[in-house]
RNA sequence: GGGCGGUUAGCUCAGCGGUAGAGCACUACGUUGACAUCGUAGGGGUCACUGGUUCGAUCCCAGUACCGCCCA
């Protein structure tokens, strides 16, 4: 016996448990079987399941079961993504917070020692976390973006790119995070409005006493490294003056004044400072004058002065500049007010204004990030562009919704490149080799001239490097490892040879995720897995990684695997809190899925956020929303119960067309109605649709009607129309369990089995959309409910006491309606609340009057009947068909409506303006013989 | 500045060229050996605003206002 309420706690893990022993999750390598497959969005071994996880993954866990259930050969990849630096920030704050030596202390390989055993300690919570939502990944294949598979294709495909020539080493300005002293993408960096000042200096110009040419500055400290001053070239105010010189204050160094259309005339004074070493716009103004790039900045953003050669180049050492030196390692914003402050001592600051402009921070570490001059590795995205661009252009690759592909193209088309690398430990260290140059003619060594090898392993490294020098050759760990080795030799050849030392940064953590829907089916290899589930049927990701992800696997598929990596991208919205905002911690309005599951169960959140999940639009989760799809599902178990409760059993060759009770053929066509809605909700990703249209045919429909009506027939009908009824009601629950389980797996898995259904719910198959849809049964149940449900409105507004069973009448009916009332007396009867229905020619007195169809359904009240209230019903019916019958009346009086209107539409609105006045007339009339009585 | 999306019941949201819907909340009543995590009934809407297209606009188009996001 079932009880009165399921129990997700107890229930959800012993379910999911035995799926996993079963090996449900796996594929069935049915040769016969469509190709289906997904790869998971890897989420971070640091992370925990947030709101958007747990949408991203129900969706893909809908499509993979209702797949699975349509018998495709499904896979889910699963895995997770070592996440560069936030794991390494993960681990960092660890050691700190247990007292433990730094990273700097323990040195590299010490700590990502660490990192590893972290991983393995902690790496499958958010694993566990996926388990507990129901996601159906097929974990025997679980990968980890640093397993040695994944590595290897890592090192292969950056091989392959760099002899390719598309991927190189450039020194540029990068964004560089000088909390966690590495370099990060453009798309790291979050511009953030921040309020600041604008700071207005004069610098002298030289040989012109008493002249200053003002700029304007949000960073006075980069003055330092400033290298010229720009004006417009057509701006009169400084004509006379390009080609001069200012003298930079507190430095002492002249730069020249240049024209560049960079300086906006509009905006400011018209002049602007240039520090190319230290702004991306002023770097290029930087390369087109041929201006020197002076660093200031160290690698943490304290100033650099002292002994920095290419600051103190061509300077007069005067006490003013001695004073400058003195801001050597000051940080940044102190340096900045202490700049301000000497500027103003010298009386060079003509003016402060507020200002609120952009500053990048860094989204992991969340400082200021630092244009910064230094060596990278890059790949060149402009040419990868190209495929990924025409791919979607030609509609190879499909987005859903379809206008972010719009976003996707913007990016694309205008795609900078892409750093790689990263000043980080723990990652994929990049597969390049450094040893000093040779020209061997000249039998010279350029020590300062770095040789690059590149290749997948040390040996091929250390075979190609003794092939370049002539020599044997010998790996140390770094290059001042290198130099202690070569101190004292010529020509830097040692006993051993040339030592060679690898790089020492790693690869940023997105070039390995590019890889992901081949890396993750054993590409280099050619496995199985791959040529079967290659291109992936579908991604399913939020629109916050179309750049970072989605854009970037289809650039490597194209490349490596000269196919698209997935057929659709599914793009979801975001999770937001009830108000709409941004779920954060910082906010403190963070739902934690884990927590819903825990109240209400996993089947309530899924459905949840399946039934909120319209394509391109936010999800505001409201926490009603999960307890009244909790509700459902007790409604659900509680149908079950109650067929429990009549000894309602399976009947494996029960077939619905077959069936010859009118009611059991009205539900078999509501049940193929549902199937179809929600067959075809899930495959045009309109989630929300397929889950109304369960949810309504289940409560609604079959628990609110269907239910109802098959209890007589249950408790007092004919042994036949019994049978018949029972393996209906049975037939119609495992359609509604199969609709559902997608959506609420446990729930409808438990039902499934605890009911004797056969095997798994999940692997069962999906019912089909072929069926019988009986017009005739359909209108009989249309007529039916439509009289109760009028009854049932009419008693209460005459306030008939809920308890109280009523006589009714049916008078002036039709052959129609009087075979409907004989066929179904019973059942209208017990859900009116009647003590007997009969037919009569005419309706009584004192009754309360119904108008359905072409009858009338009077309910005799002597001695209860409210006279005014009933006439005040009445009237309302009356005013509310009139105003209907008006405007219709007003359109059919039309004569471009007549003419233009489709014809179907026209009589549609004659036809029901027929309906109207006849229900008018009886309304009407009913009125009538209310007031004869007064 | 450029782009995208939104504005519909008290709240959270569907929908749609012809008759405006759901969940929650609210009100009243509890009746039937499935279910009070329930049942029955009910109230509640100038579909942001202004124009246009159309026989007809909440829906399509343009503009305005406000909100949100992305890119510079």
């Amino acid at each position: 016996m079932l009880e009165k309420h399921f129990d997700p706690a107890r229930a959800e893990q012993r379910i999911y448990e035995d799926w996993e022993k079963r090996g449900a999750f796996k594929p069935s390598g049915n040769p016969e079987a469509e190709a289906y497959s997904i790869v998971i969005p890897p989420p971070n071994v640091t992370g925990s399941l947030h709101m958007g996880h747990a949408l991203n993954n129900t969706i893909q866990d809908i499509m993979v079961r209702f797949e699975r259930m349509r018998g495709k050969d499904v896979l889910w990849q699963p895995g997770t993504d070592h996440a560069g630096i936030a794991t390494q920030m993960v681990v960092e704050r660890k050691l700190a917070a247990q007292g433990e030596p730094s990273r700097w202390e323990l040195g590299r390989e010490e700590f990502v020692r660490r990192v590893w055993e972290w991983k393995e300690e902690s790496g499958s919570t958010i694993i566990n976390q996926l388990r507990r939502l129901g996601a159906s990944c097929d974990w025997s294949r679980e990968r980890f973006t640093m397993d040695e598979g994944l590595s290897r294709a890592v090192r292969k495909v950056f091989v392959e790119l760099y002899r390719e020539g598309l991927i190189y080493k450039d020194k540029r300005l990068v964004n560089w995070d000088p909390k966690l002293h590495t370099a990060i993408s453009d798309l790291e960096v979050v511009p953030t409005e921040t309020k600041g000042y604008l700071w207005h200096f004069r610098y002298p110009v030289e040989g012109e006493e008493g002249r200053f040419i003002v700029v304007a500055t949000t960073r006075p400290e980069t003055m330092l490294g400033d290298t010229a001053v720009a004006v417009h070239p057509d701006d009169e105010r400084y004509k006379d003056i390009i080609g001069k010189k200012v003298i930079l204050p507190l430095v002492g160094r002249k730069i020249p004044i240049v024209a560049d259309e960079h300086a906006d005339p509009e905006t400011g004074t018209g002049a602007v400072k240039i520090t190319p070493a230290h702004d991306f716009d002023d770097f290029e103004v930087g390369k087109r004058h041929g201006l020197p790039m002076i660093n200031i900045l160290a690698a943490d953003a304290t100033l650099l002065l002292r002994d920095n050669a290419d600051f103190l180049q061509g300077l007069e050492k005067t006490d003013e500049l001695e004073q400058t030196l003195g801001l050597h390692g000051v940080e940044r914003f102190e340096a900045r007010a202490r700049i301000v402050a000497r500027m103003d001592s010298l009386g060079l600051v003509e003016k402060i204004e507020d200002h609120v402009h952009m500053v990048p921070y860094g989204d992991r570490s969340g400082v200021p990030v630092e244009p910064w001059l230094t060596d990278q590795w890059y790949v060149n995205a402009k040419v990868l562009a190209g495929p990924a661009l025409e791919a979607v252009r030609k509609g190879d690759t499909r987005f859903i919704p379809d206008n972010w592909k719009k976003t996707y193209f913007d990016w694309l088309e205008n795609i900078q490149p892409w750093c790689i690398s990263r000043q980080l430990w723990w990652g994929h260290q990049i597969p390049a080799w450094y040893g000093v140059g040779v020209d061997r003619e000249e039998d010279k060594v350029f020590p300062l001239k770095r040789k690059i090898f590149v290749a997948e392993t040390e040996q091929e490294v250390i075979e190609e490097a003794r092939k370049y020098y002539g020599h044997d050759v010998f790996i140390v760990s770094n290059f001042s490892e290198a130099q202690a080795e070569i101190a004292n030799k010529k020509c830097h050849l040692t006993d051993r040879g040339f030592p060679i030392w690898r790089e020492e940064d790693v690869l940023d953590t997105w070039f390995s995720s590019a890889l992901w829907p081949f890396s993750t089916l054993g590409w280099p290899d050619e496995t199985p897995e791959l040529k079967r589930y290659y291109p992936t049927s579908v991604l399913v990701t939020g629109f916050d990684i179309i750049f970072f992800w989605v854009a970037r696997m289809m650039m490597m598929g194209l490349h490596f695997m000269k196919d698209i990596p997935f057929h659709d991208v599914y793009i979801h919205a975001l999770v937001r809190d009830e108000h709409g905002a941004k779920m954060s911690k910082s906010k403190g309005n963070v739902i934690d899925p884990l927590e819903l599951v825990d109240r209400y169960g996993a089947d309530a959140l899924r459905f949840t956020l399946a039934a909120m999940a319209v394509m391109g639009r936010d999800i505001k989760l409201a926490e009603s929303r999960v307890a009244g799809y909790r509700n459902f599902g007790t409604k659900l178990w509680n149908a079950a119960r109650f067929l429990e409760m009549n000894e309602v059993g399976r009947n494996p060759d029960f077939d619905p067309a077959a069936c010859r009770e009118p009611l059991n053929r009205w539900i078999a066509g509501e049940a193929l109605r549902a199937t179809r809605a929600v067959t075809e909700g899930i495959e045009a990703y309109k989630f929300n649709e397929a889950a109304a249209a369960i949810y309504q045919f289940t409560w609604n429909v079959y628990c609110d009607w269907y239910l109802e009506l098959i209890k007589p027939v249950l408790r007092e009908g004919d042994a036949a129309a019994r049978e018949e009824t029972r393996a209906s009601a049975r037939w119609a629950l495992d359609t509604i369990l199969k609709l559902l389980h997608p959506f609420m797996p446990f729930i409808t898995e438990e039902l499934w089995q605890r009911t004797g259904g056969e095997g798994l719910l999940m692997l069962s198959a999906w019912p089909s959309g072929e069926g019988l849809v009986d017009e005739e049964a359909a209108r009989d149940l249309q007529w039916v409910i439509g009289a109760i449900s009028a009854i049932r409105s009419t008693r209460a507004e005459m306030n008939v006491p809920a308890g109280m069973k009523i006589p009714a009448v049916l008078a002036g009916a039709g052959a129609e309606s009087r075979r409907r009332l004989a066929e179904w007396k019973t059942e209208i009867i017990r859900l009116a609340r009647l003590s007997d229905i009969e037919l009569a020619d005419a309706a009584p007195a004192k009754a309360a009057q119904i108008v359905h169809g072409e009858a009338i359904i009077a309910l005799p009240m002597e001695g209860v009947i409210d006279l005014a209230a009933e006439t005040a019903r009445l009237e309302k019916e009356i005013a509310r068909a009139e105003k209907d019958a008006r405007g219709i009346e007003a359109r059919l009086a039309n004569e471009k409506f007549l003419s233009r209107a489709p014809q179907q539409v026209v009589e549609e609105n004659r036809q029901r303006l027929e309906e109207l006045k006849a229900r008018m007339e009886k309304l009407h009339a009913a009125l009538d013989r209310l007031k004869a009585l007064g």
